[in-house]
Parts: C-alpha cells; structure tokens; sequence
DNA sequence: GACGCTTGGTTAAAGTTTGAAACAAACCTA
DNA sequence: TAGGTTTGTTTCAAACTTTAACCAAGCGTC
C-alpha cells in the first residue's frame, strides 16, 4: 500500500503541535521543580491523591488514574515517601495490596504550590486563547484520546506496561 | 494576589489535552521504538537532518530546531552515531562547532520508517480532524508556543537550559 | 490441599534526562 | 594584545524511566 503523506497544511499543524507540547512540557516542569522540588508527574501523583476522600488509593489505583505504569509509581512513591508527603500503609482485606496516603505535609506543598502551577498554566495557555478555542482545544483532544483508547489492536503491552499509560496528568482538583 | 483559577471549561479542555499528549506521546513511542529501535526524539533528531540541504547541521542549530537541551543532544547524538545512522563533522570556520550528519545507513533508516509512523500519526490525529480542526489545532498550537518562546521574563537558564525547552506534563487545573 | 493462574507490588539493570560545571575557541575592549 | 566575557560543546553525577523478571497473596479447581 502507498503511504498517505501527511498534506503540507497537515505537516504544519503536526509540527507547530509538537514544539508546543514540548515546550509547555518543559516549562510545567521546570517551574515546578523551582517551586515544588519536583517534576509534574510527581506534583500529579500528590494532586490525584489529594481528590480522594482520605487522601489514600491503592497503589494500582493510582497508576491508573495517573496514567503510569506501576514500576514508575513504586519509585516515585519512594522518592515523595522520603520526603514526607506520601506514607503507605498496609491494607487489611487484601494483603497484597498497599494505599500511598497523602501526608498533611504533602497537602500542604500541593495547597502552597498549586496557585503558582495555575498561573503557569494560564500564562501559558488559556490567557491567550479564545472561549472558542478552549472549546476547539478540548475537542480535537477528546478526538485523539478516543482514537487512542479505542485501539486494541495495539499489542497488549507483556504485562507492566499499561495499554495506554503514561506521563503525567493529574490535576489538583482540590485547590 | 488572589489566585485565578481554571473555569471548569478551562479544566477540561486541560485534562483534555494533558490526556491526549500523554497518549499520543506513549503511542508514537511505542510504535517507533518497535520499528526503528528508537524513541520519537531520536527519529526527530533524523528527520530535521533529513531536511537540511546537506543533512547536516550545527549541533546547537539542531537543537534548537528540536527543542531540546544541548545535553540531551549530546547524548543522543553519541547514541545515533554508536549506530552508524549519523556522524559527527568539525566545522571549519568556528572550530567550537561541530556537525552532526545523517548518514547514508541513516537515510535509508528514516526512509524505511517513516511510512509507518505518518501511517501511526495518521490513525491517532489526521485521520479524525475536519480541515477546520487541523487549522485551529495549528494555530493553538503557535499561540502556545509564541507564548513560551517570547517570554523573556523566565529566569535565564543558567546555561544549558534552554528558555524554552522540553519534556513531560501535568497540571493541576485549577479546579 | 496441592497445582496453576492471576493480581498487587517491588526490584534490578540498562537506558535516558537533567543541571551544573568544565573547556576551549571566538569575541570584545581598553 | 592581555584580560574578561560570550559562545559551542561536552562531561559528570544524580535523578528518573523502562523492561523484564520476581515474589507473595488471592483464586479456582480438581
């Protein structure tokens, strides 16, 4: 089958795509880690945990609200453990399992840095866009997220890694 | 300075797209690390060579051109050029400088792949976007990088550190 | 109740990224 | 033209990610 380039007017669009998430990425993170002391993914894990009524999910829950594998949680979890701001804890019914609990340490990191991520963000993004391109913006996501997620025809990550997976997300709800 | 929060339209939109870059970043990276044995950066990295007059360019160039560290590059470079699919060049009239250069093996790399990942492209964004969406996905996207590349209020990167640059992602809308 | 499969979680090793510092060549400028 | 600064690149250590095991607890079954 001959391949289907992308049109010129395509390539535009992918390649202004690309720049702008790579420099959002950077810039998320590097304000973040000025902040907070940690990258976005770490921030995203302490700001689901933070949406959760006492603070606490399982170990597997979380990587799937968060989007990344568990390995890459185990270490994570470690690291904001070391610091203060998430402890585990044991769970009773099934022993196999594990909750990362939100400290009140943790809560206070997110509660003192969120202001200055949303600011980040607006600075960035939202000030500078439209009502209508807020609307566009989440509709062309919705577009590819569903025809991401839709795809099983992917082959079924061995075991670890998740069908869809990863870097960050998480929002601070809470704030 | 009270803290402008996200509208709850503003949090979607960010989810959204938070969601959408994540999946298709994991996709993009899983597709072409299956069939070119490389992450997407790396592919990136060979395809702003490929385009070039001599497919060669200054590695500071490059880097800016892929938005990413200088570092970064370097690494990547070492690791392409272990593979044969690029080497290095001194350059003649500034002898700081130096060439990184697509090789003839890493040519026919790209040229072997690319098919499949414009096919991979395709199927996660093109393929679902009205001609208006792809308009608008560009010209967000350039409102966004616009933003982040003029900003010069950014605290200069002490050195490496581009003003702009790259990686992961995750926000807490304001919520 | 032992065998086998699945699930929750961690670990180890290899690969990559970051951030700061080191170097050297090029560029002022007095 | 000596001395100081900027520019182009690399290096190094520490932090992070990935992949592929691995272990132990639950689950089902014969």
């Amino acid at each position: 089958m001959t391949t289907r380039w992308l049109t010129p007017k395509e390539q535009r669009a992918w390649r202004a795509y690309m720049a702008a998430t790579n420099l959002l990425e950077d810039a998320i993170d590097r304000q973040l880690q000025q902040d907070a002391g940690m990258p976005h993914l770490y921030y995203g894990i302490l700001a689901n945990l933070s949406e959760e009524p006492e603070r606490k999910l399982r170990m597997t829950d979380l990587a799937q609200k968060a989007k990344i594998t568990r390995s890459r949680l185990t270490y994570a979890v470690t690291r904001l453990e070391k610091d203060g701001l998430i402890r585990r804890e044991d769970c009773q019914w099934d022993k196999r399992s594990s909750f990362a609990i939100l400290t009140d340490e943790g809560m206070a990191v997110l509660e003192r840095t969120a202001p200055g991520h949303v600011e980040t963000v607006r600075a960035a993004v939202f000030d500078h866009l439209s009502d209508e391109q807020v609307e566009q913006l989440e509709e062309i996501s919705s577009v590819i997220t569903r025809a991401l997620e839709g795809d099983e025809s992917a082959p079924h990550p061995p075991s670890d890694k998740l069908p869809w997976r990863r870097r960050s997300s998480s929002p601070c709800s809470g704030s």
